[in-house]
DNA sequence: ATGGGATCCTGTGAGC
DNA sequence: TGCTCACAGGATCCCA
């Protein structure tokens, strides 16, 4: 699924195949994938047609797209939606059905070759946004979002975890405490932290805090120099597969051995999500009602 | 404040 | 072979 370290490699590999295209036409084949903030205004204006792409942005698992105008476009890939550019000649290499918005990019230098940016989507959980301007985007729409996982302080990190007192794993996902953080990197962070997910969250002493804080950092940068993990659909800005997935301790290996110490890795959902961890290796921290909190 | 369930949605794989 | 069905889970809402 699509988190932080799949969303921060996907923006690095799209922007140098953007950055400097114009874009010359915009097909959206499905309305409802579109959301427009602000007062209403024509499909190409809220596409960006006739604007030339000047950065990319990203805030936990969002980006945005900004042309030079100051109109913005933001994407969501919720679990299954890839963005992707292609040429005339790639395009056939990748899925054609579930497309629901496609860019047509020219470029000055380029005057035959037309590339293309394609938004698609099979389970449609992911939608795009468009904003006048990043900062009614940020306004409007991540300003629900909390410190984003790779930006966020040690200092800042401790105060959150204290400020509740749900399990870390709930507390990890909320997207409203930290943004960028999934059910794969939750497990991964908390493994590498020698942290249970049915840990009190407030309960984390100042060192085991830190601890995890660097086991979060640590993880999403090795993560996003991997180009992310590929489950099933992610894809990268050039269409490729993300290479981290063997590198994962504990997500999908339920059952497994632990690659620590041996042990046999529990396997039970926690938040309603799937969770994999270590009980021999993972620290129970504070009190907790086993019997309730899996479920 | 927090957990739990339902909802959105489609592809996959297990089981019959 | 073909069918049904559980499952995957990011975000959001509602209820207990």
């Amino acid at each position: 699924m699509p988190e932080l370290p799949e969303i921060e490699h996907l923006r690095r590999t799209l922007e140098p195949l953007l950055v400097g295209r114009r874009i010359a036409q915009a097909t959206l084949h499905r309305q409802d994938m579109l959301c427009q903030l602000g007062p209403h205004c024509a499909t190409r204006q809220s596409m960006m047609v006739g604007g030339t792409v000047k950065a990319l942005h990203r805030h936990g698992k969002n980006f945005s797209i900004e042309v030079h105008d100051g109109r913005v476009l933001g994407v969501h890939l919720g679990m299954t939606a890839q963005c992707f550019v292609t040429t005339a000649q790639s395009d056939d290499r990748q899925p054609k059905n579930h497309r629901h918005a496609v860019w047509i990019l020219s470029h000055p230098q380029e005057k035959t070759l037309r590339a293309r940016l394609v938004f698609r989507d099979p389970r449609r959980f992911g939608g795009l946004v468009a904003a006048a301007s990043q900062t009614e985007l940020e306004t409007l729409r991540w300003s629900r979002l909390g410190t984003d996982a790779l930006a966020v302080r040690s200092v800042e990190f401790r105060q959150l975890l204290r400020s509740t007192h749900r399990s870390l794993k709930s507390a990890l996902l909320d997207q409203s405490m930290i943004a960028g953080l999934g059910n794969i990197y939750v497990d991964e962070s908390l493994f590498a932290a020698r942290l249970h997910p049915l840990s009190i969250s407030s309960a984390l002493t100042a060192a085991q805090s830190n601890r995890l804080h660097r086991a979060i950092q640590k993880v999403l940068v090795r993560a996003i120099d991997a180009g992310g993990s590929t489950l099933r659909d992610y894809r990268d800005g050039n269409g490729d597969r993300g290479a981290f997935v063997p590198k994962h301790q504990v997500y999908g290996r339920g059952r497994l051995p632990c690659s620590v110490c041996g042990e046999q890795l529990e396997r039970s959902a926690i938040a309603q999500r799937t969770s994999v961890w270590c009980s021999q290796c993972q620290q129970r921290v504070g009190i907790t009602d086993a019997r309730s909190a899996i479920g």
